[in-house]
DNA sequence: ATGGTAGAAACTCTA
C-alpha cells in the first residue's frame, strides 16, 4: 500500500481550482499541500473538492498567502501556524492522515537580501526550525511539504552564477533551510537520481518557463523514518505547460 | 537578461 504525498503552489486557488480538480483526476494523490491559495476560509471550493473525493483543511486569507491540506482520508489534529511564532499571514497548516504528520509550508518570500522581509524570513525558518526539533522527539513520522522559497543548492538552480548572493539563494537562507533539516529531516528529491535541472518554480516573466530559467524551491521534507519509505519524488512539468498555470509545479513523493 | 507577467484588489502590492 502506497501513499503518495504532493505539494503545490497553486497562486490562487479560484483561477487554478480547475487545473487542481484535473490533476486530482489524473494523479489521484493520497494527500496535497497546497499554498498561496489566496482565498478566505468561507470562500474556499470546499464543495468542488469533496466532490472529486477529498476532505479539506485550510487556512486562507484575501489576496495573499493561505495554506491548505487536502486528502483522501481523514485529517486530524488540525494546527496552525508555528507555536509560539506570532505570525499574522497564513502560512503554515498541520494535520495527521494516514498516521503521518503532514504540514503544509509557504516560507515567506524574502524579496530581497537585507530587507524586512529578509530579516522576517529569517526568523520565520528559525521559528520553523525549533518547532521541527519538538516535532521530531520520539519516533515522529513527520513530513514537511510546501514552497520553501529556497533553493538549497546551486544543483536547484538555473544558472547558480547569475543567482549567486540573490533571495532564494543567499547563504544565509541556506544555512536557515539546512537548520531545519538538520533536526532530522531529508529532501526527499535528493533520495533518488534525477534530471539535470530539475526545477519547480519559473518566473511568469520573461518567458522564464519556456527558457527553462527554474529554480527548485518547492520541497517534500521527510524524516528519518519516511526517508526509508520514500520510493519515488518527482516534479510533474505537465500543469506548468497549461494554459494559465501556477508558476510552480507540483511535487509527488510516493511512500511505501 | 536589469525587464518583464500574473493575481488580487483597487488606483498598488506581492511574488
Amino acid at each position: 500500500m502506497t501513499f503518495r504525498l504532493a505539494t503545490w503552489n497553486v497562486n490562487s486557488l479560484k483561477v487554478r481550482l480547475p487545473h487542481l480538480l484535473d490533476w486530482l483526476g489524473a494523479e489521484r494523490p493520497d494527500a496535497v499541500c497546497l499554498q498561496e491559495t489566496k482565498v478566505e476560509d468561507a470562500s474556499f471550493p470546499l464543495d468542488a473538492i469533496r466532490a472529486a473525493g477529498y476532505q479539506a483543511v485550510f487556512c486562507g486569507q484575501k489576496a495573499y498567502n493561505g495554506v491548505a491540506i487536502l486528502a483522501r482520508s481523514a485529517l486530524t489534529g488540525v494546527t496552525h501556524g508555528i507555536p509560539g511564532f506570532a505570525d499574522d499571514p497564513k502560512r503554515v497548516i498541520a494535520a495527521t492522515v494516514g498516521g503521518i504528520r503532514v504540514v503544509s509550508l509557504y516560507a515567506p518570500n524574502g524579496q530581497a537580501v537585507g530587507s524586512d522581509k529578509y530579516a522576517y524570513k529569517l526568523r520565520w525558518y528559525e521559528a520553523l526550525a525549533a518547532w521541527t526539533k519538538d516535532e521530531l522527539a520520539g519516533d515522529a513520522r513527520l513530513a514537511l511539504a510546501g514552497d520553501m522559497n529556497v533553493a538549497p543548492e546551486d544543483r536547484d538552480v538555473h544558472d547558480p552564477k547569475r543567482w549567486e548572493g540573490q533571495i532564494h539563494v543567499s547563504e544565509l537562507e541556506r544555512t536557515a533551510l539546512r537548520r531545519v533539516m538538520e533536526a532530522g529531516l531529508v529532501d526527499a528529491f535528493r533520495l533518488f537520481p534525477q534530471p539535470d535541472r530539475s526545477f519547480s518554480w519559473w518566473d511568469y516573466r520573461l518567458a522564464a518557463f519556456r527558457r527553462d530559467w527554474g529554480l527548485r524551491i518547492d520541497l517534500v521534507l521527510l524524516s528519518r523514518s519516511l526517508a526509508a519509505r520514500c520510493r519515488a519524488c518527482t516534479i510533474d512539468k505537465a500543469p506548468r505547460r497549461l494554459e494559465r498555470p501556477s508558476d510552480h509545479a507540483p511535487v509527488i513523493a510516493e511512500l511505501q
